[in-house]
DNA sequence: GCAAGGTC
């Protein structure tokens, strides 16, 4: 009798073989993969690690080429599920030959039981044997043996539900991102493409709305009155109990009443102990969140370097939903490898308690265990074997939350006075750390104590000052990276390891993009998201997924037969790409108008500038006939403007026309013209605008020196035409800097030749500083 | 060249 088991990945192959066979299991590799033999129960047992999927559905080849199919047609067109890991697929064959028992022992879940499934398809080419499915949520002896122990039916239903999930989601990304980008490139050049998701969307959906709300936030001014008070020496501030006072008038009579006050008084006082709890441990999600928010690294990156820690041996496995630990969590013999190095008081302290107790959180996912640390590792062995940016950093906050979660909480002595003035209240508050608990080790989190002075109830204090302060209302701020992932989360947008992919996805797009810490949209992104908006605003929002969600979890409920999830979930598909069908013209002229304007203003050698009579863009356009300045909004925007026929042209960025030319052009090395105006030499404001570039006073007369350049020189020379010149470097970028040389006054030159250091110096050729620094550059 | 989901 021959067993053949599939597990989701090698991992967990290995360690139920280990299990099962009481260590005696030998591995061996079938066409590049590992499979696990042993003997149990006088049958041979085989048990192989899959990769997670090793099938993926696509279409079929006559449909893969954009221009020759229209996109509705893929809404009615199949996908086929194929092997995608050759290896795999010919492994399967091999070991299920002629097997009596096939047990399919994949993660406990939806696309566990899924990718089990398609190990079965294959498998059963081969064979005709039962099939069993082995259920465990842990690695450890009791439950694997449990589950081998109990095996139960393979659960059709939800492996279905899964597939139609996947059929689903390449419908409506394929047929929804070709025609969107299909459409769009008949109005703009572009070779991007234009992606449309049922995660990646709503997840830019998300930013999008947030600058919706920061561009619609209109500013509300308040007042906010505040008092300055003296006792027993003492400043302490309070903030009157109205907060923001939107009503001027009542600020204003508040703050009269209160105008040449000299004594307050202490009308309540309470002092209160506050602990704050250690954090949950680390589940996903919760770790990509605080790489981000602490360290700055992105969630994809984070994913990326907990990968290769678990891989190295440093730390857990890093994908999981859990953050609780089972209750035979062995954090002692963690503990011990941090005896020695950074975390050792922690460690130790940890160690000589009774017991070691985490602050467990309530979600089990039935995976794995929260992240945490395996092995202690140095800054230098973690470096070693995880050659990223910032490996070191995502261990040292692994390895924190891990010990901080199992430390006491901190504990704060929080004090509140309650101020009368007249008959008005103010507050003050001030907390003070007695005991640091967790927050030792953790140093990402660091309250600020605010000490106030030690005062009695009933106290008599001094009216310092009271001030009634105008305010405005501030926008919104950006989302951060993990506000994203939060919101992510909450509306089930992608899945643990998922959520990150999606986030660069967007990026990738050009939608948005990450600035420090914050995700600002890009203008492709909002116009796309506006356009979709306005006609099939379901894709924006979470509820696309949650439909979809909804349908398939019907399926898995065994309430609704696959087909028939197929069938709505398509027709749900169709329906939004009706209704983008029929808005196509409006979307398509503005997506294609911001990419056109975003491509322009990148090239920066025609970018002119915003457009004097429209939204758009104005920029250098040059025919077989000639060179003007024309408008991205051509044709309806016909603002043109005539440019100089010869000469070289160069934007000057850092120039502004006083006149109100659109910007100001260098023609040549001659002269400038500021378009719309024309040349800058018959301008009355020439002197104004290009005033002679002084470099000191004139040691010949009382006049000033000045660079003065020609069309084949340049020289210092008088303003005051006395006839004293100086020579300056021929060769090189010649600036006048800020510097004021300490030996004659003059101002320092900076010189810049191609391929050379930049040479500094006083611009006097007769000033002793002046001749020691060109000598000291001489000599280098 | 399209999606999202596993894992390496």
């Amino acid at each position: 009798m021959t067993t053949v088991v599939f597990t989701e990945k090698n991992k967990a192959a290995a360690q139920i073989s280990t299990i099962l066979s009481g260590g005696s299991a030998k591995r061996s590799i079938v066409d590049g993969v590992s499979v696990y033999e042993f003997q149990r129960d006088g049958s041979l047992w085989k048990i192989m690690g899959l990769a997670g999927h090793i099938m993926g559905y696509d279409y079929p080849e006559e449909f893969n080429n954009w221009r020759d199919v229209d996109p509705a047609v893929l809404l009615d067109t199949d996908p086929v599920k194929q092997i995608n890991k050759a290896s795999f697929g010919s492994a399967i064959l091999k070991i299920s030959k002629g097997a009596d028992l096939l047990v399919l022992a994949c993660d406990f879940d939806r696309e566990g039981e899924n990718i089990g499934f398609e190990a079965k398809s294959i498998a059963e080419k081969v064979c005709n044997s039962t099939v069993k499915r082995a259920r465990f949520s842990s690695l450890s002896k009791s439950e694997i043996e449990k589950a081998f122990n109990d095996l139960v039916e393979p659960d059709e239903n939800m492996a279905m539900s899964a597939e139609a999930r996947q059929i689903l989601d390449l419908k409506m990304g394929a047929s929804f991102t070709r025609f969107v980008t299909l459409s769009v490139r008949e109005r703009a050049r572009t070779k991007g493409v234009l992606s449309i998701g049922p995660c990646q969307t709503p997840t830019c959906g998300f930013v999008y709305e947030r600058e919706l709300a920061i561009r619609k936030f209109d500013p509300r001014d308040f007042w906010k009155i505040e008092g300055v008070f003296t006792g027993k020496g003492a400043d302490i501030t309070g903030v009157h109990r109205g907060g923001h006072i939107y009503d001027k008038e009542k600020a204003d009579a508040i703050f009269k009443k209160l105008k040449g006050c000299k004594t307050a008084v202490i009308s309540k006082k309470t002092v209160k102990e506050m602990n704050t709890n250690p954090p949950f441990p680390l589940n996903t999600n919760e770790f990509l969140k605080r790489a981000s928010k602490y360290l700055g690294v992105s969630p994809d990156q984070a994913l990326e370097i907990a990968e290769q820690l678990y891989l190295s041996g440093f730390t857990s496995y890093p994908r999981t939903e859990t953050n609780m630990y089972a209750d035979d969590m062995d954090f002692a013999s963690i503990l011990k490898g941090f005896t020695k190095g950074d975390y050792q008081d922690f460690a130790l302290l940890l160690l000589s308690q009774k017991a070691i107790v985490p602050r467990n959180g309530k979600k089990d996912g039935h995976d794995h265990p929260p992240i945490h640390p395996i092995k202690a590792g140095s800054r230098m062995e973690v470096e070693r074997a995880v050659k990223m940016p910032r490996a070191w950093d995502v261990y040292d906050l692994i390895v924190r939350h891990f010990i901080a979660n199992l430390l006491p909480p901190a504990i704060f002595e929080k004090t509140r006075f309650e101020i009368t003035m007249v008959d008005e209240l103010f507050d003050s508050t001030g907390s003070i750390q007695n005991n640091a608990g967790w927050l030792a080790v953790y140093p990402f989190e660091k309250p600020q104590d605010k000490i106030l002075p030690e005062l009695d109830l009933g106290e008599i204090l001094d009216v310092k000052k009271v001030t009634n302060i105008k305010a405005q209302t501030t926008p919104p701020k950006r989302l951060t990276e993990a506000e994203l992932l939060t919101l992510m989360d909450k509306h089930g947008i992608g899945t643990k390891a998922t959520a990150p992919s999606h986030i660069e996805t967007n990026k990738k797009r050009g939608y948005f993009e990450v600035k420090g810490k914050t995700i600002a949209i890009l203008d492709t992104g909002f116009t796309l998201m506006d356009a979709l908006n306005s006609s099939v605003s379901i894709l924006v929002k979470p509820d696309i997924r949650s439909s979809i969600e909804s349908l398939i979890q019907d399926v898995e409920d065994g309430t609704k037969k696959f087909e028939l999830a197929l069938e709505e979930g398509t027709s749900l598909i169709k329906g939004m790409y009706s209704q983008l069908l029929s808005n196509r013209d409006l979307m398509v002229t503005r997506i294609a108008g911001t990419i056109t304007d975003e491509a322009v203003e990148t090239d920066k050698k025609n970018h002119i500038g915003k457009c004097s009579e429209c939204e758009r863009v104005l920029h250098i356009i040059t025919t077989d006939k000639g060179r003007f300045v024309g408008c991205t909004g051509y044709p309806q925007c016909k603002n043109t403007f005539p440019l100089p026929k010869t000469g070289a042209l160069a934007v000057q960025r850092s120039r502004t026309c006083k006149k109100g030319g659109a910007a100001v052009l260098k023609v040549g090395s001659k002269y400038f013209w500021a378009v719309g105006i024309g040349p800058c030499f018959s301008c009355d404001m020439e002197k104004e605008c290009y005033p002679p570039e002084v470099v000191g006073a004139c040691p010949a007369c009382d006049g000033q020196t000045f660079l003065i350049t020609t069309k084949d020189s340049r020289f210092l020379g008088c303003t005051k035409r006395c006839g004293h010149t100086q020579s300056v470097p021929k060769n090189g970028r010649l600036t006048i800097t800020d510097k004021v040389c300490g030996g004659c006054g003059w101002r320092w030159l900076r010189v810049k030749e191609q391929g050379k250091d930049a040479k500094e110096y006083c611009a006097n050729r007769k000033c002793e500083v002046a001749a020691q620094m060109r000598s000291s550059y001489r000599k280098k």
